[in-house]
DNA sequence: TGTAATTTTAG
DNA sequence: TAAAATTAC
């Protein structure tokens, strides 16, 4: 191979449209190759060997496969460690440079650090951009240049910092005649050789709907309504442009505007205080003396704790690999504070089981929960199911799709007393907190 | 995006 | 006396 080849290294942002990493890499070349590397490393740690978002990231990958197909070109697709691939790589191809989005997960940067170092040894540039957020690092801080720890003043800064430039797109397609062309497409391995069963999947569609965003405000609270987006997989694996979403939002719902901002606020966190990851972000909540007992762990996981919404939240989960926002809140809650189980075990959960996972805005959602992080609900804000129930699905419209059997005797007893729990999560709480 | 107990206020 | 406001956790 004596033609040079520049790649555009995809992760989280599994489209050829408004891309800034590929845009990047077709402006300043020709003979583009996009890359995607199924990691072994992470592959292997996913219990489910029909996990769902692997054949989410297969389906959309076979499309882009598609697209490029249809201009001339062609996708990359290597199984393996990220660092054996690009070994490989720099022997298969004359590689000029490579352009890749940030990805602010610890596991990630340390990636990126080491390939970065790799290609560089070799003469390769490695370019790298902001893609995933409208802001991000240390584009909206305080005055005095420390990252924002609270949301709403870091709202305020983020969205007076905002100017079209921020999320103007990137006219990918402009430059697609600087594909590397080539007449034999390189097929997708299959996911058998990757250790996977193929699943067969309805999932959330990338469409924003104008009725639900006009809405938001007044329906997102309503586990019965379908008030929210359903657009977290979008953004997760970067299908949906967030570039696209927020200026479509903008001038139409601030209380939608505000998700999108939490989701940079979260990702801003894990890159300034990335031990958030295995530790809580206020340090004397790791001193809570968890009870972890697994009967009633593996009880909130069936969604058998008697309690309806908790039940149907968790059941919603188990079907779906979806749950209602206001409904995570409330399932979080009870796990940390009625059952006193860690909360690094429902984050765990979570992380198994959700479609939309991304690990910093499920860490920060874990850690508000339990009180222990960034901006966190109060030790002493404790959800009431039953208050909840009764404020968000008064017409038990929600719980009776998820819990049919609610109100017969086939439903389990509450497997903790709410006034009980409560009260202890109080003196447990404040007996780790006491220095305070 | 908290709840429950207690106190105050309107009528 | 019930609703509203306040307070404590």
């Amino acid at each position: 191979m004596t033609e040079t080849v520049s790649i555009c290294w995809l992760r989280r942002d599994l489209r050829l449209d408004d891309n800034a990493a590929l845009y990047q890499a077709l402006l300043e070349n020709k003979n583009v190759i996009p890359l995607f590397i199924f990691d072994r490393d992470i592959l292997d740690k996913l219990p489910d060997k029909s996990d769902k978002r692997v054949q989410f990231i297969y389906n959309e990958l076979a499309s882009i496969q598609l697209q490029l197909k249809e201009m001339g070109a062609t996708l990359l697709v290597k199984v393996g460690d990220p660092m054996d691939v690009w070994n490989e790589l720099i022997k298969e191809w004359a590689i000029l440079s490579v352009y890749t989005n940030h990805d602010f997960e610890p596991y990630a940067r340390d990636r990126d650090i080491k390939v970065g170092a790799l290609l560089n040894s070799q003469g390769i540039s490695f370019n790298t951009y902001k893609d995933h957020v409208i802001f991000e690092k240390e584009e909206v801080t305080k005055d005095d240049g420390l990252p924002y720890t609270v949301f709403t003043p870091y709202s305020r800064k983020w969205m007076s910092a905002l100017t079209p430039f921020y999320y103007m797109s990137y006219p990918t397609s402009k430059y697609f005649s600087n594909f590397y062309k080539t007449s034999k497409q390189i097929p997708l391995p299959d996911m058998e050789s990757l250790g996977f069963i193929k699943s067969y999947c309805h999932y959330p569609e990338k469409i924003i709907n104008a009725d639900v965003i006009k809405q938001y405000t007044d329906h997102r609270n309503f586990p019965a309504i379908n008030g929210t987006s359903k657009l977290g997989l979008h953004l997760r694996f970067g299908t949906l442009s967030i570039r696209r979403l927020l200026s479509y939002a903008l001038d139409k719902n601030q209380t939608f505007v505000n998700e999108l901002i939490w989701r940079d606020f979260y990702q801003q966190i894990l890159w300034h205080f990335p031990k958030v990851v295995t530790h809580a972000f206020k340090k004397d909540y790791d001193l809570i003396e968890w009870e972890n007992d697994e009967t009633l762990y593996k009880k909130w996981c069936d969604g058998m704790t008697g309690y309806p919404l908790v039940d149907a939240g968790m059941r919603e989960l188990n079907e779906t690999g979806f749950m209602h926002n206001r409904v995570r809140m409330v399932v979080a809650s009870f796990l940390t504070k009625h059952l006193l189980i860690d909360w690094r075990w429902g984050e765990a959960y979570f992380a198994e089981k959700l479609l939309d996972f991304e690990l910093a805005a499920n860490n920060g959602g874990w850690q508000w929960a339990a009180g222990c992080g960034t901006d966190a609900a109060p030790y002493f804000r404790i959800f009431s199911p039953a208050a909840q129930m009764k404020k968000f699905d008064p017409q038990l419209l929600y719980v009776k799709k998820w819990v049919p059997e609610y109100g017969t005797d086939a439903y389990p007893p509450p497997i903790v007393d709410h006034d009980m729990a409560r009260k202890r999560c109080l003196e447990v709480y404040r007996k780790a907190l006491k220095p305070l």
